[in-house]
DNA sequence: TAGAAGCAACTAACTAGTTGGTTGACACGC
DNA sequence: GCGTGTCAACCAACTAGTTAGTTGCTTCTA
């Protein structure tokens, strides 16, 4: 039988999850690690022993939550309203990551996009190429330029209180409109 | 005739810059009040002489590069692609206000939002009224909505290296279109 | 019983903020 | 033109608390 208490996986777990909270509240620089530690029921010497430092936590917990995001919310390259609806209602729901994601690009800038990332976003920008070329997309935009758009507008609740997934849809069909 | 070695506001400035440049690299929490000393040139306890403390600084700071940009991107209502295009512009010229802008929020969220700019926000969304009123703008959208949609259009770049004036532009022209 | 999992206690470095005293500019009387 | 009292501007050095990261030892499980 597994072992309940001394179980590396769960204990990884439980820093992760502790980790998401301290660093979404906080950032990477405002966060602590003591903090982090209690939050997960465990000594803060685990960290260093399964992720290295602070930062190595950041980075697996912010891969892991994207890799999420990716997998729970498909591109619909012909329904683009409907994927930045989808995006935003996942925004919403867990928030967290829309300010994981802030947080690391303000730190480290465009460059350091996790590989996973870079390669599912050249998947929907093929994607979107392709349903413009079967003339289901408009193509008054490039591929990547649209994506971009959509993606960005999906973000709106960024920007204000008063966004809605209504908004985000009905900006977004205004964008692709023939 | 005035002191150039001992004056009080040129020290103020001295370090408004320098925080300018430490908050926009590294946040709040990140920035360090003995760099923003040493890069002004001057001791560390003219912060809090002059501003109080460390958060003291960056809101002055904040305050003061945002009324700027207020006063030099007027809305043009019946214009909103170029409004949002010189936004972008704005942004590109100075980088560090969108950082600045974007830590802010990150660490205290929408609520604290400087009443000089929620006063000519207020302007803003009855100068878009207005047009709407006057069949000079699109009534797809209400005022409000309408002007956070191009303002979140103008801050593409904190989405996508890709993001170009042109694109923004483009992208609200298709927002408004009737 | 070997080895992995876990932790209390520690360290060395750092950090925001303070303090007591110094320095330069200038007004004023002579 | 010159001493001088005053005060704002300024700073080196300090404090008290915090921080990421480490280590040597204990405990649990297969």
């Amino acid at each position: 039988m597994r072992s309940v208490v001394r179980d590396k996986e769960a204990t990884k777990g439980k820093l992760l999850e502790a980790g998401l909270d301290e660093f979404a509240e906080y950032g990477i620089a405002g966060a602590r690690v003591d903090r982090i530690a209690a939050k997960a029921g465990c000594n803060k010497a685990m960290i260093y022993a399964y992720f290295g430092s602070k930062e190595g936590l950041f980075e697996e917990l912010l891969k892991i939550q994207i890799d999420r995001m990716i997998q729970s919310v498909p591109i619909t390259p012909d329904d683009l309203p409907g994927y930045a609806g989808r995006l935003f209602d996942s925004y919403q729901e867990q928030p967290q990551i829309l300010r994981l994601a802030a947080y690391h690009r303000l730190e480290n800038g465009f460059d350091v996009v996790p590989e996973a990332e870079a390669e599912a976003y050249r998947h929907k920008v093929e994607a979107v190429a392709k349903a413009q070329m079967e003339g289901k997309l408009t193509a008054a935009f490039d591929a990547l330029e649209l994506l971009d758009l959509v993606v960005h507008m999906s973000i709106l609740a960024f920007s204000t209180p008063n966004a809605t997934r209504a908004l985000v849809e009905k900006a977004v069909r205004r964008l692709i409109a023939e």
